[in-house]
DNA sequence: ACTTCCAGCGTCTTTCATTA
DNA sequence: TAATGAAAGACGCTGGAAGT
């Protein structure tokens, strides 16, 4: 049954990265014979999942703008997170409609996340971000204003805070809070500082004395997936790295067909090397996805980062000597 | 590309016996 | 009496072949 669910979820990942994909293909990835994927999708149609055929040849796509995101939680969150099924009854005026089917999607992209382990930069999106922020709140080790940050970005109210980051401190900014999200185990607010007039992202550990204001915003237009493609490193201000990866023939052409997380700096398709722009305190989800190539990528520099590399695979190694 | 039919297989459920 | 274990049967999932 388990296994079952496994397999649904991944589909519906799948067809969501990509679009037209055939039966064919599907079975392969799952393992499972055409038959079994074609079973598994009345399963999904049952369940009112939007998935469509696209005509013979053309495989499956999703109607409309339908999106699943993977996440990345430890254990505890994750049952943090299952636990809040008993707590919705009391706090059903605050949530938005549809809230409830997407807390049922989410926990089964859960089950599907479990199963796989990939390692993937993971966004937790609207409806899940202002639930999983209840949540967390209650958690002795987050701090306490994540709730009223919770609250203000469901009510869509401005919030005026400290803000302290690599030893330089803003005082008293005030911030449109649209998003958190969870990266690397660590906490971001995306938000519009009102002071420079920009989308900006912040640490949430770097937040201090939040106060909720009177006045609130609206989100306009503002597209959370676009923002985050086009940023692997959060801070704009903060320090950059620059990487140069050697890729083979096989991950371009994974490459080619998945396309990047990240956005590169510059490709020199001759060479099959890539660079990237990494702010600092990214350097090792970076790496850790360089990783994730195996040998099929290479940090050609810088050399310091050749030598993280190094230790990480030696680290790893040691366990099988 | 997709459906229908069917046999094989594993898992879950039920039943009954045994043990503490 | 309740808990545990073993055996038997029911059930659902799966892949393959053949057909639409």
């Amino acid at each position: 049954m388990t296994d079952r669910l496994i397999r649904l979820m991944r589909i519906i990942t799948l067809v969501q990265a990509k679009p037209g994909i055939l039966a064919r293909e599907l079975a392969e990835r799952c393992g499972n014979s055409e038959r079994t994927i074609y079973r598994d999708m009345d399963a999904l149609s049952a369940m009112h999942i939007p998935i469509t055929h696209l005509g013979h040849g053309k495989g499956y796509a999703f109607i409309g703008n339908f999106a699943l995101y993977p996440l990345d939680w430890s254990d505890e969150e994750a049952m943090a997170f299952a636990q809040l099924r008993n707590l919705m009854d009391d706090i059903k005026p605050l949530l938005p409609s549809g809230f409830e089917s997407a807390y049922e999607k989410v926990m089964a992209a859960e089950y599907k996340h479990r199963a796989e382990k990939e390692e993937k930069m993971e966004i937790v999106g609207r409806e899940v971000g202002n639930t999983w922020m209840e949540r967390s709140g209650l958690q002795p080790e987050q701090p306490a204003f994540l709730i009223e940050l919770f609250v203000a970005m469901l009510k869509q109210k401005s919030i005026q805070a400290d803000y302290s980051e690599n030893a330089h401190e803003e005082k008293g900014i005030a911030i449109d809070p649209y998003y958190i999200i969870l990266l690397e185990n660590r906490f971001y607010l995306i938000g519009y500082c009102q002071q420079f007039g920009v989308m900006r992202t912040f640490h949430t550990n770097g937040l201090s004395n939040v106060k909720p204001l009177k006045y609130g915003f609206s989100k306009d237009n503002f597209d959370l997936q676009a923002f985050m493609k086009h940023k692997w490193a959060l801070d704009k201000d903060s320090l950059q790295v620059e990487f140069k990866i050697k890729f083979s023939e096989w991950s371009m052409e994974r490459i080619r067909e998945e396309g990047l997380l990240v956005k590169p700096a510059k490709v020199d398709r001759d060479n099959r090397c890539y660079h990237f722009k990494v702010s600092v305190d990214q350097e090792y989800t970076f790496v850790r996805w360089i990783l994730s190539f195996e040998e099929e990528a290479e940090i050609v520099e810088p050399s310091y980062y050749r030598e993280v590399m190094r230790h990480q695979l030696e680290k790893g190694l040691s366990l099988y000597k």
